[in-house]
DNA sequence: CATATTTTGGAATGATTATTCCAGTACAAA
DNA sequence: TTTGTACTGGAATAATCATTCCAAAATATG
């Protein structure tokens, strides 16, 4: 009996993100929204609740992407250190090329808290526990091929390559000298030798 | 003759600046700058112009005042090294000490960039080779000094150290164990040996 | 005191904000 | 064809936005 749904949920709110990434959240108006998500004022409604509401979903599907993403990644070559190399060398590379300047999504979100007790910190805190474990359980599992001397702090090192991680989608944003930033990683990547 | 300025510019303008560096600009209102600056608003459009020349004014305060102290506090040890770890150190402790959490309000505007034609894009570029070159010609100097071995590349360590001092202010927004963080710092410092 | 200027409070403007609502249309299944 | 649901366009709401303006009050100097 009922009409079937004419958009494609998935589709919209892939939009949806790729607006509040690039603008945030304050700067991305409904009107914005509606006028790049291709549906209805009150579909928007009907199906997401509202601004936050569709923020909040946008937010956890680049999260869930990014990290699966980012495993892929870091997986995909066979040492540590070839893999951290690929992954920022991949952030440098769209980083760059990127006319938008979306930079990183969370890293956005992050400079966006207002206080201590702004509701997205601890999805934030979350997420650097996330990484920083996935960081962790690489370099482990390095020293015990290995790859890596024994007797290291892999906790502060795992801290260390998100830390510059998270520069790195600051840096890029600004500097588009792709051999500056290559050779900063050249230069942290030692610390694996 | 006439009636004397009543409030001090100055003031007026670091009250304006922590505003902006703590809610950044699309979420700051006028209003509220009226409510926190504790002038009248037609007082604050006599003196400052509007919402964005304000904005401007403080963002350009902010980096004036951060500049100088960087290089204090760079200069207040007699190593790089030790200057560098003051550094991040310090940057540490008040990240994490602010119950605001504003981060720094340079990286929170680069974050906000929609665009390369972003009018903030060449504000962030001149300020990023300032504070590189500054690096570079800290580490150049030991190099001369014999403090750090020759033949080493120091355009990208200096670019390293940018981006790793860009990290921090996110990583230590979110994340408020220090010791993780100081040994992050200590890993990386590791490279100045 | 008189005068020139600043500051003030508040009103007014006009645009934009998020959200709600509704009447009309589209459409798939019974 | 009927019916239940989903979409559409647009109107309506009420709040907030940045900005302009004005008349009144304050005040330092001549």
């Amino acid at each position: 009996m009922p009409r079937v749904k004419q958009f494609n949920e998935e589709e919209v709110l892939h939009k949806a993100m790729e607006l509040f990434w690039r603008k945030g959240f304050h700067a991305t108006s409904m009107q914005d929204l509606i006028d790049t998500l291709g549906i209805n004022r009150a579909s928007l409604y009907d199906t997401f609740g509202g601004k936050q509401q569709l923020f909040d979903r946008a937010f956890t599907n680049y999260k869930e992407i990014s990290r699966k993403r980012m495993i892929a990644i870091l997986e995909s070559e066979s040492t540590v250190k070839d893999g951290f190399r690929k992954l920022f060398q991949l952030a440098i590379d769209e980083a760059v090329s990127d006319s938008d300047k979306k930079g990183c999504f969370v890293v956005n979100t992050t400079t966006a808290i207002d206080g201590s007790d702004d509701p997205y910190l601890p999805i934030l805190q979350e997420n650097k526990a996330f990484i920083e474990d996935t960081f962790y359980q690489l370099l482990v599992n390095a020293e015990k091929n290995g790859e890596l001397k024994k007797g290291r702090d892999l906790k502060s090192m795992a801290a260390l390559l998100f830390t510059y991680y998270n520069g790195l989608q600051i840096s890029a944003k600004v500097d588009t000298d792709k051999n500056k930033l290559l050779g900063s990683v050249a230069q942290l990547l030692q610390l694996l030798d």
